[in-house]
DNA sequence: TTGTACGCGTTATCAT
DNA sequence: ATGATAACGCGTACAA
């Protein structure tokens, strides 16, 4: 099989030299649109798969201005939870021929922006963003703005930014997923009741904080400013904090997480402090992995629907770019309680 | 502050317009290039800034053939091995101003093929590939020659194809790895040693199997047809042989895993037979996830450098795309064993 | 230092 | 049904 060294790539024109037809028809034939014969649409497939011809995407979106690859803003890698809103986003970008570009902004303000630009540069047909918002209240609000000014759709997913509701959103109902927390521990017997707070400032856990307090207060149930562990930068790292509280007396009976990092410290907490789940303390936690059902005791936790999360973020996504034109829709998804062994029942 | 409608994307040219100049001035200038005096740069600049120009990277690469994209293929999305990889895959990516597109084949042939395509077209500069082999020995090695003749560079992480020899690649020395772990448990008194093949065909778990093989070999290690678990399709899913092994009074003195999601098959099925860990049986495990350490008891484990493995394909990955041109690198890591509480020390 | 002219590979428009 | 031509936005060799 005679090919020539190491050569230019073969082009539209390439095919067209060899069968004396001009370039055009080659386009047509090659993207199946009508107006050429059936026989010579043959042929040229035909020629083009023996030239082993690729199109350049580059030069077709210079022309259509369409890419097929949308991006992806993930706010922090690290979390498992991201890898389930891949799979879901994967699993309806693949069959419709779109590819995504991940990026990765460890919640950090100005990588996001960079992300941002980079994905505007490139040509990306939309953005699916968990949005960063900081401690301070500082957020990339306008730089979303530019990208949808620009033509670009976005939608976000997990985290919504304050303030801003021009764009479609798929979150969790993250008031309503703690509140339902409380309440179950409260019918368990429970009346001391500790939260941990992942990160201050983030959206989600800002919205889970006020759903406990809404509950706390409504049930009447004890809580004490020590029980209200924060957690600060670097994530997952109120792992001090955690052991100072276990150590105590004063501890609560029960502990409620809010997310699967820190549901981890919390058991590794419990851990070097020699506490016995859930016979010295209640463990709720947040977000499930398969992880959850293998620990001794498998750990009682709240469920989010994380991969319906990316499917329908994307979903929507994809209607944008298809030129809908409706008005944004918040969507709101709930969570799910599961019940395993790590929570006890209290004799009141 | 006027802003035309929703108006056509500012170009080059519409900024040389504005400054009447040419637009290779203005390219020249935005691009740092030489040939433009200091002032007439800072002019482009901030006339850059203030009409929000963007470039297009469609054109750009159009004539530059440079897309800082480079492509990941990744076998299966839901091993969280991956999670890291990616990672350390982004960690040297994003300082060099390149992004990447994932692509998840889910250990499927035609997928990975579809995919490569789609690398090839989109115009990526290099692709990192965990190369699929099925059971029956297909691959996809002849679609990746076309690739690299293609003038993508392609660098293969974590699996090789037999008999390609002809690209970069950095794997795990997966034979010593597990006849490390056998040693390992022959030390500990061990010498009724099973292993659990998360898939046949896989580089990986052959590679893996075969250090089994020759470790008990060497040790005259007494192990059964039976003591050897093979997954099947899909993955994770040798849960009923696992049970059936464990609840047999013939049963080996301890089990090695091969990768995470088998270790937590594992896990799971010596609950629900009820066995103690590692009383009952002792459990060397595969890869190194926090969850590993939170286990009751420990999961002594077999460590991976995931995100070397993956900081240094793609460090390899950019040395050819900036033109090295030395012969092929195999690089083998070594794994770690991760002594903890899993392993249960009998007496001789 | 700056401008002119062309081409990258493709598609869309208009003509034949 | 097919062909000729222009245009997408940018970089670059060459000219000035």
């Amino acid at each position: 099989m005679r090919r020539f060294a190491m050569s230019r790539k073969v082009t539209i024109s390439d095919l067209a030299r060899k069968l004396n037809i001009s370039p055009s028809t080659v386009s047509r034939a090659l993207a199946g649109k009508p107006g050429v014969s059936a026989e010579l649409r043959q042929k040229v497939q035909n020629l083009a798969k023996e030239m082993d011809y690729v199109p350049n995407v580059a030069a077709k979106s210079l022309k259509t201005k369409k890419t097929k690859t949308i991006g992806l803003i993930i706010s922090d890698i690290r979390n498992p939870f991201f890898l389930d809103v891949m799979r879901g986003v994967e699993s309806v970008l693949f069959p419709r021929g779109y590819k995504f570009i991940v990026c990765s902004v460890n919640e950090n303000l100005e990588r996001e922006a960079v992300y941002l630009n980079w994905l505007m540069e490139h040509g990306v047909e939309g953005i699916l963003a968990s949005p960063l918002t900081t401690v301070s209240g500082k957020h990339n609000g306008n730089l979303y703005r530019k990208v949808a000014r620009f033509g670009i759709p976005v939608v976000f997913y997990d985290r919504l930014i304050n303030g801003i509701g021009d764009f479609d959103s798929v979150v969790l109902d993250n008031e309503t997923a703690i509140a339902d927390g409380v309440f179950y521990l409260r019918r368990k017997g429970h009346k001391k009741i500790g939260i941990c707070l992942a990160r201050r400032g983030l959206y989600t856990i800002e919205e889970r904080y006020k759903g406990f307090k809404k509950a706390v207060e409504l049930l009447q149930i004890e809580t004490r400013p020590e029980w209200i562990i924060e957690g600060k930068h670097p994530m997952y790292s109120s792992f001090e904090k955690l052991k100072k509280l276990f150590s105590s007396e004063e501890r609560p009976t029960a502990i409620i997480s809010t997310n699967h990092p820190m549901t981890r410290s919390i058991l590794r907490a419990a851990k070097s402090c020699g506490l016995r789940i859930p016979e010295d303390i209640s463990v709720l936690g947040f977000d499930d992995l398969i992880e959850n059902e293998l620990m001794s005791p498998p750990i009682t936790t709240i469920r989010q629907p994380v991969m319906e999360i990316g499917r329908i973020a994307v979903t929507l996504l994809l209607g944008r770019i298809d030129g809908e034109k409706e008005s944004p829709s918040s969507i709101k998804l709930k969570a799910e309680l599961i019940e395993r062994e790590s929570v006890k029942t209290l004799v009141e």
